[in-house]
DNA sequence: CATCATGATTGACAATTGTCAATCATGCCC
DNA sequence: GGGCATGATTGACAATTGTCAATCATGATG
C-alpha cells in the first residue's frame, strides 16, 4: 500500500518511541510537534499494526492436555485456553487466542485460505492489525446470500483487512439448488481459477461446523432441520468448509454436498498448515471426524473441549489415532 | 524451554494486559497480587520476549533510493536507514533497524546462520528478544583465538539467547597457518558435520568486510597489513565470513583463503534467504563485489552507502547488475 | 533456634501517558 | 471573499504506570 506523507511521521514516532525506547515528550522535542500528538499518532501507529504488540501463546502450548492431544492425534500443535477462564469474557477467550496463534503462523507472502463460522468471525474481530507483507486471504467456501451477518466474504475481507493483505472473495452462493447448476458454476473461469488457487495456499483457517438444531448450517439456512436429520441418518458428523464429512473424515456422498461451491477437501488437505478453531462441546464429534479425515495439523480449543477430547484418548480403542502407534 | 511456576503468572499478566488490553489494577485484582507487581512482571514479560512490541520497518524500505537499489542489483528488498538520523546515536541507527528487519525474516523452526563482524555484534545488542520456537542459529565461519571481543561465537550465541533459539557453535580457528592443516581439520567429523549443516539454512546474516588497514581482518589478527596489501594487489575486493572475494564475488584463489575455515562460499548462497548489513562508506566496493558474487538477497544499509551505490548505478556500465536488462 | 542473606512483594509517590474540549488550519461551496 | 465543515493539533488535566525504599517470606547456616 501507499505510503501517505502522514504515515511518514507516525512511523517515525513509533519507531523513537517503541524501537528506540524514547519518551514521549522527547519524541515531541525531536520531531517538533506536541506531545499529545506523540500520543495520538502512537495510537495510530498500533491501530494500523505499525507497532506490533504480541504476547506469546506458548502458555496454552503448555497444558498437559494440550501435549497429550497433539500425540494422541499426531497434530503439530495444539492451544488449550485455561479452565478457570482469565478474563471477564470467557466466551471470548478461544478466539482471541485462536486470533494470536493465527497471526504468528502466517509469514510474509504467504497465501492464507479462510472459511467461516461464528468462531472465525469472532476471531476476525479479536485480530490485532498487523503489517505483512504481500500476504492473500482467500475464501474457501461460497457465500450465503441470507442478510446473515457472519459471511464468508466478510469473515475474508475483515481478516485481510487487518493483516494488510489482499482479500480473494469469490462470488458463489455456498449451496445451490440444484446438482447441475452447481457443477456449471464450479466450471465458470472466474470460480474454478478461485477455486485452484486454493491449492497453492500456505496456511488454511476453519472451524468444524456442528450438526445441532442450532448449528451453524442451519441458522444460516443452508438446510432445513428435516434434510439434516437425514444427512445425519446417512453418516454425517461434521461440516468443513460448508460440506458435510462421515466420521472417517472422507466426504459424504449426499446430493448436498454437490450442490456445495466450496474448496475441494483435497485441495484444503494439501495446504502445509491447518489451523482448526473449536469453542463448543457440541463440536467434539466433527472434531474427531475433522481429524480422522486428517484436516487438521494445529488445533485452538476450550479447555471444555479439550477434556472430552481425552476422555476420548482414554476410552483408548475409539478415535480413528488410536490406530496411529 | 521449560515454563517455571513464576513464568506462568508473567504470562497471565502480559495476556490480560497486552492481549486483552485490561489496565494494570484491573490484572492485579484478577490475579490476586499488587498492582506493582503486575508492573514488574510486565517489564519481565517484555524482557522474556514473552511479549513482543516491533515497530514495522517498511517506513525505511520506501525510501526511493532503497528501491533503485533494489532494481538495480536484484535484491528483493534493501532497506535504508534515514539520512537525518532520527536518534540521538546515528551510529546505532544501521543495527538497530538491521535487527528488527532479521527478527521480521526469521520464522518458527528455521535454521539461521550468522557469521560476525563488528556490525553483526551490534545488531546482537540491539535486538529485542523474542521467543521463537524451534529456531536454531548456527556459526558460519571459524573462531578467532585472540581476545578480541566480537567473536563468531559470541555473536552466534547472543543472537541464539535473544531469539530464544538453540546455538551451534563450532570451534576451529579461523585462520589456520597452514593449507594441510586447515584441510584435515575441516575433514574432521565434529567440524565437517557443522559446515554441512549450513546448507540446511533458511536465513544467512553476515556483513562484507572491507580491506583497509582498520578493517575487520587487520584488526583480529587474521592478517597483517602486508599480507592484505598482497591479497589486494591480487584482486580482493571484499570479504564474507572471513573469506576473500574478487570483485566478481568469486572465491579468490590464494593462500590465505585455502587456510580459512568458515562456510562454503556456495553452500552460503544455496541458502534462500541472506541478509547484508553494510555502515560504514568503506563497504561499498566490497558490497558491489558481494553482489556480483549474488551473496545478497537483502540489504540494509546506511544512507551514505545508499548514495554511493545510486552514484554507481546512475554511472551506468560499471555494476554487474547493469548486465540485468 | 536465632541470624542472616536473598529475593519477592508491596504501598506510596513521582513520572509518564491518555483524553478531550478548545483552537487552528484547510479546503469547499455559495 | 465569507461562511462553514472537516480534520489536525494542542494545552491542561486526569488517569495510568514506573519506581523504590520498606517489608515480608524463604531457606541456608552457625
Amino acid at each position: 500500500m501507499a505510503v501517505r506523507a502522514t504515515d511518514q511521521i507516525i512511523h517515525k514516532a513509533a519507531w523513537l518511541y517503541y524501537t528506540h525506547g524514547l519518551r514521549q515528550d522527547e519524541v515531541a522535542r525531536r520531531l517538533e510537534i506536541s506531545r499529545a500528538s506523540v500520543a495520538l499518532y502512537l495510537r495510530k501507529a498500533r491501530e494500523n499494526g505499525i507497532v506490533n504488540i504480541s504476547t506469546s501463546t506458548h502458555l496454552f502450548r503448555q497444558d498437559v492436555t494440550a501435549r497429550r492431544i497433539e500425540d494422541a492425534f499426531g497434530l503439530e500443535a495444539v492451544w488449550i485456553v485455561g479452565r478457570e477462564g482469565l478474563t471477564a469474557d470467557p466466551a471470548g477467550e478461544v478466539p482471541t487466542l485462536a486470533a494470536n496463534v493465527f497471526l504468528e503462523m502466517i509469514g510474509n507472502g504467504e497465501r492464507v485460505g479462510v472459511a467461516w463460522g461464528r468462531t472465525v468471525y469472532a476471531m476476525a474481530d479479536a485480530m490485532s492489525y498487523a503489517d505483512f507483507e504481500g500476504v492473500t486471504v482467500v475464501q474457501l467456501c461460497g457465500n450465503l446470500g441470507a442478510p446473515y451477518s457472519y459471511r464468508p466474504d466478510q469473515c475474508t475481507m475483515e481478516i485481510a483487512r487487518r493483516v494488510n493483505a489482499k482479500g480473494l472473495n469469490f462470488y458463489a452462493p455456498l449451496v445451490l439448488s440444484s446438482d447441475r447448476l452447481a457443477r456449471e458454476l464450479r466450471a465458470e473461469p472466474v470460480i474454478r481459477e478461485q477455486l485452484d488457487s486454493i491449492d497453492a495456499c500456505d496456511l488454511a483457517l476453519f472451524s468444524v461446523g456442528s450438526l445441532d438444531a442450532d448449528s451453524h448450517v442451519i441458522k444460516c439456512g443452508a438446510l432445513t432441520l428435516d434434510e439434516l436429520s437425514a444427512l445425519k441418518r446417512n453418516g454425517a458428523r461434521g461440516v468443513i468448509a460448508g460440506q458435510m464429512i462421515a466420521a472417517d473424515g472422507a466426504l459424504l456422498s449426499c446430493d448436498y454436498n454437490r450442490r456445495v461451491i466450496s474448496a475441494d477437501l483435497a485441495s484444503i488437505r494439501a495446504i502445509p498448515k491447518r489451523l482448526v478453531v473449536a469453542q463448543e462441546e457440541a463440536k467434539v464429534a466433527p472434531l474427531l471426524a475433522a481429524f480422522a479425515g486428517g484436516f487438521c495439523t494445529h488445533l485452538v480449543a476450550s479447555a471444555a473441549i479439550g477434556e472430552r477430547l481425552l476422555e476420548h484418548i482414554e476410552a483408548g480403542t475409539g478415535g480413528p489415532a488410536a490406530a496411529k502407534p
